[in-house]
DNA sequence: GGTGACTTTGG
DNA sequence: CAAAGTCAC
């Protein structure tokens, strides 16, 4: 027998180290409640996890097999669960964040001094790190080269889920809440988890959406992304079956445009693994730029615009309204991220850190990859990054992406009443317009203008010039 | 080594 | 249409 450790693959279908171990002999599946991990976890998080684990573990009950849960130090906790059940050993697919490389480094250590076997397995990207790179064998630093190579490349079909007569007959421990695992309930309505809601999401958006998602991904109101994000980072849903759906869309398309649509929304995936192999390379990055500055970048550092920031009453109404959806839902549309991230880093010239932090404690979807990645290139300091001098204008961004003000008017409450143009122009209505239209809703607490000029003289200084 | 391109944006 | 640095080829 074998075990498989999930560990972000809650997933049955399509899943390389489970179908593997499968083919080979009897397969007991296990997740460990990491106390590493969760000392760096967050309730949206945890409450997503757990919903996806009760999914996983109805899948194999319903299969005759179970989940086993284990609390504790894998290192310890696996070799118990393996020796306990008389198992050889241990299969599980990879997770190249560099923490997790360090812990799966020791608990192979482990594993090898108690005498069983363990195999790792690449899943979690259509493309492993590596295995896409420059003609000179190096690392893509710029993600329209490596999206190219990416796309070339052929893709391995999904693997089927085990055999209900390969699973191991156990019966495991309950599932803890979330109070057991030491967590507040989170202030969002976490969305739900589990593979059935992945595969739905997955076929109703390449149904029809992801047909628009070319010309209409970025108008928030729309809602014509996929909205698989967080399933993609918890693995309810595996990156070849997400392929092959659109593959089977760009077969039922009818048009060049819908085509294109399709190729758009693939482009999303080749971001997702740009990142991943960025950070793979570059373990550092977490907390440090990627693109060196001759001199260090003068962050600011004013609690009082950072709470405004935070609790969406920056009198920005798009920055507002995407900082509400995120404290709301655990989620913020992909354009309302690069807004809320631009204003923070060039306009309050916060550092990248303090936004990513936040991010990290209130997204359900949060990927260390993914969101350092669209931090450092909001900040100018990434990959491929954003330039300094071109600084988003907020109230172009909002006036382009929401024009009827939908969005903001959804998650701003205090502009319900206001008419998209009050909105689009906030802050060239005087104090006496502003408060008989939306008198809650706070005037803009900073100038971008002047911002944006502050904002060019401290990337030029941080590049070396003399601005 | 010159050149095209850049999750293009702002004015 | 100017900004204007850097990467990959």
């Amino acid at each position: 027998m074998l075990l498989h450790w999930h560990r972000r693959d809650l997933r049955a279908t399509d899943n390389v180290a489970l179908a593997r171990a499968a083919d080979e002999c009897a397969v007991l599946p296990v997740f460990v409640f990491d106390d590493d991990v969760l000392a760096h976890a967050s309730p949206p998080r945890v409450a997503f996890m757990l919903d996806a684990l009760a999914e996983l573990r109805r899948w194999y009950r319903e299969r005759g097999g179970d989940l086993r849960l284990a609390r504790g130090d894998p290192a310890d906790v696996l070799v118990e669960a393996a020796e306990a059940r008389d198992a050889d050993g241990i299969y599980w697919n990879r997770d190249y964040s560099g923490l997790a490389q360090r812990r799966d480094e020791r608990v192979a250590g482990a594993l090898d001094a108690a005498g069983l076997t363990h195999e790792r397995f690449h899943d979690a990207l259509l493309h492993e790190p590596g295995s896409v790179t420059t003609n000179d064998g190096d690392p893509y630093s710029v993600y329209s080269y490596f999206a190219r190579k990416w796309r070339d490349r052929e893709k391995e079909a999904p693997y089927d889920a085990p055999d209900g007569d390969a699973l191991a007959d156990v019966r495991g421990d309950p599932l803890p809440s979330l109070a057991d695992l030491g967590f507040d309930e989170p202030e969002a309505e976490v969305e739900s988890a589990g593979m059935d809601v992945a595969r739905e999401r997955l076929d109703a958006f390449c149904d029809g959406p992801i047909y628009e998602y070319a010309e209409r991904r970025d108008y928030p109101a729309d809602g014509c992304t996929s909205r698989l994000s967080a399933h993609l980072k918890w693995g309810t849903i595996g990156i070849r079956a997400t392929y092959a759906a659109t593959e089977d869309a760009m077969d039922r398309a009818g048009s060049d445009a819908a085509r294109e649509a399709v190729e758009a929304f693939r482009g999303q995936l080749a971001w997702r693994e740009f990142y991943a192999h960025v950070l793979y390379f570059d373990p550092d990055v977490v907390t440090r730029n990627y693109r060196d500055y001759e001199n260090e970048i003068d962050w600011r550092d004013d609690e009082g615009e950072r709470r405004a920031w935070k609790d969406g009453r920056t009198g920005y109404p798009v920055v507002d309204a995407g900082m509400r959806q995120l404290r709301e839902e655990g989620y913020v549309h992909n354009r309302v991220r690069m807004i809320v991230a631009s204003f923070l880093t060039k306009d309050l010239l916060a550092d990248w850190r303090e936004g990513y932090d936040w991010f990290r404690e209130r997204l359900v979807d949060h990927d260390t990859a993914n969101d350092n990645g669209g931090w450092q290139w909001a900040a100018s300091t990434g990959t491929d990054a954003q330039p300094y001098f071109r600084i988003f204008n907020p109230w172009t961004q909002g006036e382009r992406y929401d024009p009827d003000a939908e969005y903001v008017r959804e998650y701003v409450p205090e502009l319900a009443g206001a008419t998209p143009d009050e909105i689009h122009s906030w802050h060239e209505l005087d104090p006496d317009e502003r408060e008989s239209v939306a008198p809650d809703y706070p005037a803009p607490i900073v100038d971008h203008g002047e911002r944006r000029e502050r904002a060019l003289a401290t990337f030029e200084r941080a590049r070396g010039g003399n601005g």
